[in-house]
Parts: structure tokens; sequence; C-alpha cells
DNA sequence: TATGAATGAGTCTTCATTCAT
DNA sequence: GATGAATGAAGACTCATTCAT
């Protein structure tokens, strides 16, 4: 029951957060938009700032789970790649905004180690897959997993964010297309 | 001479501005460090967030003058591609963070278009380099160059911003060489 | 409970704002003076100049109970106005100023309608006190009492004002005295 | 020539205290509506309050100029009265509030006396008048021509502010008709 | 006389956080 | 656990006034 706080807070912060930027939100508008009063707050959150690792966490928590549904069955990478693209596509539109927010909230507080240990499990998704495929000869050797992983995390949250702040739908599949054929090129054999 | 002022204050929030994060540093802060008056910010900036535009576009503008320099005599897209790398690693290195923090300051405050105003002169830049690679045949002809110049951007931006912020010099040489290897593959020919 | 701090609050303000005006007085000064911290003020208060109408309100509030109570068991319109001038008489020495400081408080906030609101009820007593007097035949039929209630609550307000604006008691009798043969010649028959 | 600059800076004051409150307008609005610099203001007044007084003296200066005029042929009191109404009404409505405005800027900073200064050779105006009028034996005997002048400028200045800010002409004829009517029951013999 | 850039004290308002109930 | 009234530090911004030119 007192878990159902907690999430009506962490709902309501999602949603504000994605509408406006974070340092535009206050927790009295947090705490309005969950109908929980503003103390409560602070029985599960040390502080407003404390509120956003925990977003990001769930957030990729998210991802991560869609897409490890989805790859469940997939073998070429090159298939794999497609679809960790569409689904970020897909996530990041209804979070519209929020994982950049998430990150620049994040710098600003100097928690970048935080942040770094949340995307920990992400980026240890993607290095698996980078792994995977260069034991399939699929993906080049020129490049260390761990950086491509990076880079190929950071390409799709840039471009995923860039496209759907510019809320012009018809420009979504080009830009997809255009991202698939860089990230390829890059990464996969020829 | 009334431009010293305004010259003075920028120079100082961008100091400021490296150290710390946006939301981090007071007007008074700044005007301080300046050596101004408190007024006197406002003399020349309608508000604390209308200087963010005004740094990045001089940083901008900076970084696009000595890329300029340095490609006038260069030929080749590989090459160029590698000054370009270069060149962002040392003016990343001495505003260190800063360009994230330009960005998150913008996002927040809603100004994307200013933004994306700011950012044109170095996208066409960037552009013209690979319109000119696809004419000589370097750059391939898979990717659209308003996209590729764009994901280029944002790569070489955040690879520089990120290997910065994490204040261990040793890996920028590893970091660096995976980024030429992956922008490379991405855009030319193999 | 929660009303004692908003009542503490118009309490000081209605000191403070009899001695000093409303533009020299700071919300600083209110809370420090209610004993309240600063931003209990913007509890109660949408802003600084927000107070002013409910301190009008209050007062108008005052001025009409004691004159009602004073007038209930009063017959004559003669008597009537002996009343009301005796009791605005006094009512202004206690605030000395504040009503005509609310009045430009309000007049500078362009908050006419607001005003003339508050007004309402004491214009409508004074309105049905004219029109009983016509009905007794004792006051003259020529005026509208709309206008003539409207002219006397000015003057009244104005006169109090002035007399005790100048400090000097010594005039007070005399003046209204003045007041009293110049309404009861305009409203009253001879 | 110079008297040039400070002309414009009173009439420039002049239209802007008209449109908004002595306190919503800055020194810059009018020096720049004036077409001076900022430190010109402080060569002809020596501080934004003390503007006030100037444009009061000159308002009360114009409106005695013009009533003496109109009054020169004119022989009975109730006639002048007639007059006085409605050349107040036409210097009020070209300065919309100003009076009061003046007022109350004056009241707030406690400059009564100056203001009274200020008033005097209207109140004087008003007094003589009233004065021959007794001593034709229109004017009653029963009230102090002080007391009555002050109170006939009040009732005057109130009701045209009043009407005026109403911005509802209609109305206008109607309420100098009861002001007229008020104004001679209370001062002339029946 | 005239200028207008520069000043900086002054004040309103916000909002994360606390704590008595 | 839950509440929400109360807190008060913090900071952006204003604007009358000055003064070097």
């Amino acid at each position: 029951m007192s878990q159902t706080k907690k999430t009506q807070i962490i709902s309501a912060a999602k949603q504000l957060l994605a509408e406006h930027g974070i340092e535009n939100i206050k927790v009295n508008d947090i705490v309005k938009q969950a109908g929980v009063a503003q103390g409560t707050f602070y029985l599960y959150f040390r502080s407003k700032s404390a509120l956003i690792p925990e977003i990001a966490a769930e957030l990729i928590g998210e991802l991560l789970q869609i897409q490890r549904e989805k790859l469940s069955q997939v073998v070429r990478t090159s298939d794999k790649i497609d679809i960790i693209i569409d689904t970020s596509f897909e996530v990041s539109r209804s979070y519209r905004g929020l994982l950049s927010l998430c990150y620049s909230g994040l710098a600003i507080n100097d928690e970048l180690s935080e942040w770094e240990r949340i995307y920990e499990p992400y980026k240890t998704f993607i290095e698996e897959i980078l792994e995977a495929g260069k034991a399939e000869g699929e993906v080049t050797q020129q490049i260390a997993t761990s950086s491509a992983a990076q880079m190929m995390i950071s390409l799709i949250e840039e471009t995923t964010e860039r496209v759907h702040l510019h809320e012009d739908e018809t420009e979504v599949p080009h830009e997809k297309e255009q991202l698939r054929t860089f990230l390829k090129r890059a990464l996969l054999h020829v």
C-alpha cells in the first residue's frame, strides 16, 4: 500500500518531466499530480534530485526489458540493430525528452558516476550483442565493443530525442533509416 | 569600449559555467568575476538564460573558425575527419562540459530553435565537407549528408564531453581512435 | 488556527500601512511585524498588492458594522447623518490615512472594479438610508440616491482624511460642523 | 532652448502619468518619450518625486487660468458653479486620473504641505467666488468659505475622476447634473 | 548643457525541505 | 505512514541616480 504512494509519485514525476524540464517542475507539482501530500514525497525520496536517478533507472529498466524480450528469438546482429532502433524510438516517443533531461539533470548535479551505474546494465546488454556479433563474424573486429556500445547508445538516444523534439512525425522514417544505415556501416562487415 | 563590459561578462560566465553547472551559478557570481555591477549584466542580457545562447554561439564560432583554418589545405575527407576530431577534442577540453551545459540550458528553456539557429553554420560546414567527399567518391552515397552531418556532430560532441568529464586523460587516445574508426566506417567507402 | 497567521499578517499590515505608505513598506517588514516567515505571506496572498483589497474590505466591513449598530434605533435622517459623520471620524482617526492609501493602492494597480466591489455594501447601506429619508419626506427628491450616496461617502472620506492628516485636533469640531451643515443642506429639505 | 528639454520632459511625464500610475512609470520611460537622455532628467528635477509637484502645479495653473477667463463676465454664483463644473470635467477628461495620481503621489511621499501650497491659489480663487456670492446674498452664510471651498473642490475633483475612470461617457451628463444640484443645494440659498 | 553607460542597493517572490499533528 | 502548514534562505531582476565625457 505504501508502495502505491511511491509509484504514484514516480508516475506523476515522469509525466511532468516529459512535459516540462527538470528545473521547471516543482515538488509541489509532482505531489499535486500524484495526489499525495507534500511531506509524503520526502518519505520516499531524500530530495528532489534523488528522484531523477530512480526515474532514469526505471526507464532504462523498461527499455532493457522490452529489448531483451524482442531480441530473444533474433539471431542476426543486423536484425537486432533494427529492433533496438525501433524500440528505442517507441520508448523515446512516450517519454519525449525525458532521457536527455535525466542526463542533464544528473550532469548538473555532478552525479556522473550515479548515472553510469544506472546505465551500466544497458551498456552491458549492448556490449554482449556486439560481442556475440563479433563471434558470429557479423560485427567488425576493428572496434572495441565497449566504445562501440557507448557510441551506439549515444547515437540512438541523441537521434530519437532530436527527432521527437521536432514533433514532426513525417521525418521519423527517414531519420530512422539514416540511423540504421549509419550504425550498420560503422559496426557490421560490409 | 562598452563592448568590453559585455565581453568581460561572457568571459566570466564561460569560466564559471565550465566549472559549475548553469543552475549552480548566480548572476551575482558572474558579475563579481567580471568585475562589473549587477545591473550591468542586464544591460547586455535580457535575463540569465539569455546568456547561454550567446556563449554557445561564441563557442561554435570559435570551433568553426579553427577547423576552417586547419582544413584549408586538406584534401582527403579521411584526413579532414581526423582533424575535426582532433580539434574538437582540444576545444572541448578547454571548455570542459560547457557545450553540453549549453545544450541542456537551452533544452530546458524550450529554445530549441534558437539552439538550431546557432548550430546551423557548423552543421552546414560539416555538410559541405561530406558533400565534397561524395563528389570525390570518398564518402558513401548511402547516407544523406544532412543526417550524417548531424550524427557526426552529435557523436563527436558526446564522445569528447564524456571523455573529458571522466578526467582520465589516459583513455583519450584510445577513445579518439575508436571514434575515428567508427566515423570513417560509417561515412567513407571501405 | 491557520487563520491566525493570515490575521496576524493583516493586522501587521494595517498597522504599518497606517504609519507608512503602501510603497514604503516591504513584505519583509510585514512578516517581521506579524512574526511569521517570509513564505507564509505568500501562502495567504498572491502578491504584495493583493493584500490591499483584503485590508480595505475589512476596514469597510468594520465601518459598516459600527454604523449599522449605532443607527439601529435612530429615526431621523438628520440624526443618522450626524452619527455617520461621527463614526467616520472615529474610524478614520484610528486608521489615519489608511483608507486613502487603500484607494491609491488600488487605483495604481488598475483594480478599480475590485475596489468598487468592496465598497458596494457600504454604498448600498448609505443609499438605503437616503431612500428611507426620501420616503419619510426628509430627504430631497431632487437628488438620485445613488449619486448622492457616492458624493456623501466621498465627501466624508475626503474630509476625515484631510483633517486627520493635518494632525491638528483643534480644528476637528469645526470641520465636522461644516461637513454636517454642507451635507444636510445638500440632502435634506430645508 | 534648455527650457525646451524641461518642457519635453513634463509633457512626456503628463502623458505617461495619465496612462499609467505614478509607481508604474520609470524615469527611463519618461526620457524615452521625451526624447532626451537619462541624465538630462536630473538636470531639471532633483528626483523623480520632485516631478509630480511641478506637474500638479501646472495642471492647477491651467485649470485656474481657464476658469478665470470663462468666469470673467459671469455674475451669478449659480452660473459660476455651472461653469466651474463644466470646465473641471473638460480638464479632467484630458488628464484622466492625473489629478488623483498627483494627490496620491504626494500623499505617499508625505509632502502634504507641498501639495497644499500648490492647491493654494485655486482654493483662494474658489473662496473668493463664494465670498462674493455671500456678499451678493446668493451663497448661504451658514458655511465658512474656506471649508466650503475645500469641500467643493474635493467633490468636483472626486466626481470628475470617478466618472472619467469609468470610461462610460453616457453617464457624464447625469452625474454632472447631480453634482450641480448637490453643490447648489449645499451652497446657495434655496 | 547634454549624454547614456554604469551602478548597486533594494525587494519581491520562489520552492525545497521540515515537523507537529 | 501520511499530512500540509510553515519555514527562510536564496537569487533574479529593477530602476533611481551618478558621472566621465
